[in-house]
DNA sequence: GGACTAATGTGATATTATAACAGTCGTGTC
DNA sequence: GACACGACTGTTATAATATCACATTAGTCC
């Protein structure tokens, strides 16, 4: 499926689904999913880890798709505009939605040792009630927790 | 109190005070609050807002305090590490702490039209529950709410 | 085909943050 | 007093992240 793919085991058929998933989406809303957007969607499936704009323009640039940085941002705006990735602010980096098509925005646990990032959508609700209690409207939320996942804390690593 | 002060009502003396509270924990925890730490600490509670650290240090030039970002960050990392000052992600931009003392990591809800932000605690305790509920061992929470405060829910702009 | 919108290519630059190392200053020790 | 030590500061340089501006190309509608 790609230059860089290390692991192999049923990786590249869930990329492979993922990415037909957001196609279907994009022909459904009359989004034009460009070699390039569908490029960085696929290194943010395979990557399966927050990565930085940079990280990911290196590839591009190795593989011609693009040698400036406005190239890797804007395929990563508009990945996170239509909801197929998200934006780690702690991170300043991006992760392949793992959930796309539930209009969400979910909350991330992100592991400091593996840097693997979960999303978790139960969080939401209990912190919006609390936000509407102060009478403060939420338009956006970020919300992200740094610490352990499961694996790491058996001393796994990833 | 300051050169930056425009807007005089009772501000001051609330900055006053919470310099007067930050000094007597330095103090009691044996932290040194020197003229640099100290200034920026007015600074953002004076701005009462987030403030980029490159604003800080556009300040701190034009008293002579320091010239160079290692300046600027080093006093804002001081303040930030012992709970006076917190950092926004969203905004890469610091604000002075609300309630200090309460050994906290609190939600912020940031109002995208004053750009005031405001802490809310009670938002936490949700959150951590749903993590745990993972497996996930959270050991730090980045939790920020954007919108519109009450104020500029009724056009008055702040 | 002409007008239009969307997307891309590219060079330059803005913004945010840190590394590295030398100098200063107080404090404790002998 | 000389010294060693630690914490802080000053300064240069540079890294890492992100955007602007403008020319060009490609698709779409009429």
């Amino acid at each position: 499926m790609s230059t860089i793919g290390f692991s192999e085991h049923d990786h590249a058929s869930c990329i492979a689904r993922a990415v037909r998933d957001v196609e279907a989406r994009c022909e459904e809303a009359r989004l034009q999913l460009t070699p390039v957007r569908r490029r960085v969607l696929e290194i943010l499936l395979d990557g399966h880890r927050a990565m930085g704009a940079y990280d990911i323009l290196d590839l591009l640039r190795r593989e011609g798709l693009g040698s400036q940085p406005p190239v890797a941002y804007r395929a990563l705006d508009f990945l996170v505009k239509h909801g197929f990735a998200h934006r780690i602010e702690k991170l300043n980096a991006f992760v392949a939605c793992t959930h796309p098509g539930a209009d969400h925005a979910p909350a991330f646990l992100i592991c400091r040792d593996c840097s693997a990032v979960a999303e978790a959508h139960e969080a939401r609700v209990a912190l919006d009630e609390s936000a509407r209690q102060s009478g403060f409207a939420v338009e956006s939320a970020v919300i992200e927790l740094e610490g352990l996942c499961p694996l790491c804390q058996n001393g796994a690593g990833a």
